[in-house]
DNA sequence: CCGATGGTGTTGAGAGTTCAACCACCGGTA
DNA sequence: TACCGGTGGTTGAACTCTCAACACCATCGG
C-alpha cells in the first residue's frame, strides 16, 4: 500500500459529488424519520425487514444481516424497540443459543404510521429529481458497489489465515 | 400528505439497491478510517476541509458547512480534535462572537498518514468497480440530489413564516 | 443610546453506535 | 464421553451524534 493511486481532479469531483449527496440525503432522511416518527432510520429499517419476513419474525442474526447492522448494534436496537412494545424476543426452538425477534401489532402500526412520510421524502428527493435513465444507472451502480464490497469479504474469508475479517457488520 | 405516491416494485428495487450500497459503503469506509487512523470519517472530513482552506483555517460556521456537519456536532468534534493536538481554536478578529479553527502541523501529519488508506479504499470500491460512463452518471446523480435538497431549504427559508427550517445541519 | 432581533458558537443530557470481552451452545473429533 | 473450535447473541464502557437551551455579540431601528 505504498504506491497510492491518488484521485485525479475529475475523480475527486465525482467522489465529492457522491459523498456530499449521500451524506446530506441520509441525514435528511434520518431527521425526517426522527421528527415525524420518533425513531432513527436504522430502527425503521429493522421494522421493515421484520414486516417483510414470513410470520413477521426473524432470527437475530438474519435480522442483523437483512438490516445491514452489526450483531451488537441490533441487540441494543432490539432492546430499545422492545421497550416501545414494537418488537418481541423469544428463544428459538431447535437451537438454544438463538433468539427470534418478531414484530408486534403495535410495531406494525408504528411502521404503517411512519411509512408515508418516509416514502414521500424518498420520492421527492430521489425519484422526482432524477431521470428514468439516471435511475436505471443508479440501480446498476448500487449493485456493482455492493458486489464489490461482498467479494472483498469473501476473499478475506477465503484466505482464512487468521486475519481478522473486516466485513463483520 | 394523505395521498401517498408509493413506490412501484421497480422503484423499490432501485431504492433498495442505492440504500444498501450507500449504507454498506459508508460503514466500510468509516471502519477503515477508525481502524487505521483512530478517527471517524467525520473527523477526517473536517481535517480535509481545513487543509484545503487558505492558511489551513476556517471560521467554525464555514467549517461546519464545508464538512456537512451541524454546528453542535462540529463543536464537539473540534473539542475532541483539539485534545489530540490536531486542531486549534482561537478567537476571530473583527467579530468577537466568532472563532477560527486551524489545522496544526501535527494535524496535517495525521491527515497525511490517513489519506493513502482512505483513497485506496475509495478507489477499490468505487472507481475500480464502475465503468467510466457509470462514474459520469454518478456525478450527475449526486449533483441533482444535492440540488434537490438545497432547493427545499431555500423554499422553506423563502416562506419565512415562522416555520422551523428543516435544513440546518 | 436603547432595545429588539438575529447570527455564532457552546454546553449538557440523552440517545445510538462501536469495540472488545464474554457466556452459552452447537457440531465434530478423538 | 470429553474436548474444542466455531457460531449466536449479549453486555458495558467509551465514544459520537442529536436536540434543546443558553450565552454572547452584531446590527438595525427608533
Amino acid at each position: 500500500m505504498d504506491d497510492v493511486r491518488w484521485l485525479s481532479a475529475e475523480e475527486q469531483e465525482i467522489w465529492r459529488a457522491y459523498l456530499t449527496a449521500s451524506v446530506a440525503f441520509s441525514a435528511h432522511i434520518d431527521r425526517q424519520m426522527r421528527q415525524d416518527s420518533g425513531m432513527p432510520m436504522a430502527y425503521y429499517e429493522i421494522l421493515v425487514r421484520l414486516s417483510e419476513a414470513p410470520h413477521r419474525r426473524l432470527r437475530m442474526s438474519e435480522l442483523a444481516d437483512a438490516s445491514l447492522s452489526s450483531r451488537s448494534r441490533l441487540s441494543h436496537a432490539v432492546t430499545a424497540l422492545e421497550r416501545n412494545g414494537w418488537v418481541e424476543r423469544r428463544p428459538a426452538d431447535g437451537d438454544r443459543r438463538g433468539w427470534v425477534c418478531s414484530l408486534t401489532e403495535s410495531g406494525h402500526a408504528a411502521l404503517a404510521a411512519a411509512a408515508p412520510g418516509h416514502v414521500t421524502t424518498v420520492r421527492e428527493h430521489m425519484f422526482d429529481v432524477l431521470t428514468p435513465e439516471q435511475l436505471r444507472s443508479l440501480r446498476e451502480i448500487g449493485l456493482a458497489i455492493s458486489a464489490g464490497l461482498r467479494t472483498e469479504c469473501e476473499a478475506a474469508r477465503a484466505e482464512d489465515d487468521g486475519q481478522a475479517d473486516p466485513c463483520d457488520p
